[in-house]
DNA sequence: TTGATTGTTACCGG
DNA sequence: TCCGGTAACAATCA
C-alpha cells in the first residue's frame, strides 16, 4: 500500500479534519499500547510527511511516529467508532472521524530531539516544498552503486518506492543498473522532477498512475502503470525484463533504456 | 497452510 | 566506510 503519496494524502486528508475539531488518541492495543499511552488524551496539532513517515504533533511537546511498512494500511471512517477490522495498533477520534491504523512497522512515541534525528537521516523529499535536491544529486554523483537502488534509498531521497522506481526510470529511458556517478545533472533532474509529477497525481487520485492518458481521465482507478509486472513495453512493444534490485523485483526495456556506462554530458 | 506483497533495519563479511 | 547479502518483522489476501 505504502509509498509516499499515500502518506502525504493521509497527513492532508487528516490536517482537514483537524482544521474543525482537534484530534484525540484512543484505545490503543496490542503491542504499541506502552508507547501510545504517553500522548493518550492529549490534543493533536498537526499532521506532517516526511517521505515514508508519518508524523502527528501533539500539544505535549511529543509526536506519534507512523511507518507503515509493507503491508500496514490506514482506514477513516466517519463516527460512531465501529469494532476495529484486524489488528489496529492506534485509533485516532475526532468529533466527525475515526482513524485506524494497522500493521504499522514502526508506531512510536518521539521527544523532540529523537523527531528531529529522524528527519535528519530521511532525504529529500520529492513532494516536500522545503526539499533539497542537491542533497540526493550529490549523493548520487559520487556512488556506484546502481540508480535503480540510490532513488529507492530513503536516505538519499524519499518517497519513491518499487512501483515507481520502474515506472520513473522507463518514463525517463534511463536502465535501473546505471551507476550513480554516471547520472549527470540534468538527468537527475529529469527523475526528480518526473517523481514529483507522478507522487502529486498518486496524492490526488489515491492511486499510483504513471500512464499519461489515464492520469487526466476522470475513471477511478487502483493502479495503473506502463511496465511495473508487465512483459511487453508498451513503447517499442519489445520484451521487458524482469530482475532483482534491493531484493526487489524490478522491471526494465532494455531497448528503451540502454544502458549507459559514462556521463552523457559535462557538468 | 503457503506464498506473495507498493518497506526498513540490523548484522556480518569483504 | 561503503557495499552486498541475508534474515527478521509486519498483516492480509488468494
Amino acid at each position: 500500500m505504502p509509498e509516499g503519496h499515500t502518506i502525504h494524502r493521509a497527513a492532508r486528508d487528516h490536517n482537514r479534519m483537524l482544521a474543525k475539531q482537534k484530534l484525540i488518541i484512543s484505545s490503543p492495543q496490542g503491542r504499541f499500547a506502552e508507547g501510545a499511552r504517553l500522548i493518550d488524551g492529549c490534543f493533536c496539532l498537526f499532521a506532517e510527511a516526511f517521505g515514508k513517515h508519518l508524523i502527528y504533533r501533539f500539544d505535549n511537546e511529543r509526536a506519534l511516529h507512523i511507518h507503515l511498512g509493507l503491508f500496514g494500511k490506514i482506514r477513516k471512517s466517519k463516527i460512531p467508532p465501529t469494532e476495529p477490522r484486524g489488528a489496529v495498533r492506534v485509533r485516532l477520534v475526532s468529533n466527525t472521524h475515526v482513524v485506524d491504523i494497522n500493521g504499522p512497522t514502526i508506531c512510536e512515541i518521539l521527544e523532540n530531539a529523537e523527531l528531529k534525528n529522524l528527519i535528519n537521516r530521511i532525504g529529500p523529499d520529492v513532494l516536500r516544498s522545503d526539499a533539497n535536491p542537491e542533497l540526493a544529486f550529490r549523493k548520487i554523483s559520487k556512488s556506484k552503486v546502481p540508480i535503480g537502488r540510490l532513488i529507492m534509498n530513503q536516505s538519499v531521497m524519499a518517497g519513491i518506492g518499487n512501483i515507481y522506481r520502474s515506472e520513473i526510470l522507463w518514463r525517463q529511458s534511463i536502465h535501473p543498473e546505471t551507476a550513480g556517478k554516471s547520472i549527470d545533472r540534468k538527468t537527475f533532474y529529469q527523475i526528480w522532477d518526473d517523481a514529483k509529477t507522478l507522487l502529486k497525481i498518486g496524492v490526488k487520485r489515491n492511486a499510483i498512475i504513471t500512464t499519461a492518458e489515464i492520469a487526466s481521465s476522470k475513471t477511478r482507478y487502483n493502479e495503473r502503470v506502463n511496465i511495473f509486472a508487465k512483459n511487453v513495453c508498451p513503447r517499442c512493444n519489445g520484451s521487458i525484463r524482469r530482475f532483482e534490485l534491493d531484493g526487489r523485483r524490478t522491471f526494465v526495456c532494455e531497448n528503451c533504456q540502454p544502458l549507459v556506462t559514462e556521463p552523457q554530458f559535462k557538468e
